[in-house]
DNA sequence: AAAAAATCTGCAACTCAGTTGCAAATTCTG
DNA sequence: CAGAATTTGCAACTGAGTTGCAGATTTTTT
């Protein structure tokens, strides 16, 4: 019961210095092989082995997210929060900045993305979202 | 019981077509004077003439999303989704197109933001996702 | 301005993602 | 291999968001 796969995903736990147990090995490597962002039924649907209690796959993520291993994905639809499209063309909505420490949202308008380029590529943009986390300039 | 912000509410919602309601109007105001995205409940905690059940908050919001004076916002908790942490540098993570056809999620690598812009600004920057919802080369 | 039509609101009850406490199982260390 | 440290699964819970439906409100019609 070993592959290429599965040796590197050993690896990535043990240098994060994580137990190297089998739910974890198991949910890594359906992250590896994903070719998108994944919710956790999604996760548990994938797994081969065995399946995994959903409290499991949840405490696994954390604890790979954690290490830095994984990281959360948006998506427009459950996003929990409301704002005022004011400051948005149909497209495109202005780069957001969100303090983490006073919780104040700035539009940054001037950072606005090369859309350009991607349109260029035959990608058809229907939605855009930039979002920023850290500290502003008064709480740095 | 008129005010300057409540009748550019009131003149929003006459033009997006909408029935002009109470609970519409005191909304709309909460969201205009807001400074950050707004969950459900602080919308609700907000309104000053009177309390809305959360379900007409939730419908309210719904509709204003559908006419497009107001849009969902994210965060990096609750966001639902999961994935490999790979292509990311530390406080940066590539740009996602995610094709809302086939679903498939693309790495657009070159489409990165200007962080130095930012920076330069003061801001101090955490977390950075940017996600791209569309219709990719293969779909479009 | 009253009545009819269209739409919206509130309630109660529900669904579904995600969490918590705790005992049993697994992994690591010496 | 034994003991310590950590992880897993279960059951029960929390909290966001939804649904059906009857009654209330807004708009349109006359």
């Amino acid at each position: 019961m070993t592959s290429p796969l599965r040796d590197r995903a050993r690896q990535m736990l043990k240098d994060a210095g994580l137990y190297c147990t089998e739910p974890r090995l198991a949910i890594l490597q359906v992250l590896m092989q994903a070719a998108r962002p994944l919710r956790q039924d999604q996760i548990g649907e994938k797994l081969t082995l065995r399946a995994l209690n959903k409290v499991t796959v949840y405490r696994t993520l954390e604890s790979l997210i954690e290490v830095g291993l994984v990281h959360r994905a948006f998506t427009y639809r459950r996003a929990g929060y409301f704002e005022l499209a004011d400051h948005c063309t149909e497209h495109q909505c202005h780069p957001h900045f969100t303090c983490t420490q006073c919780g104040v949202t700035h539009c940054l308008t001037d950072i606005l993305l090369p859309l350009a380029k991607i349109a260029q590529k035959g990608f058809v943009i229907n939605r855009q979202q930039v979002r920023l986390e850290g500290l502003c300039p008064a709480c740095a």
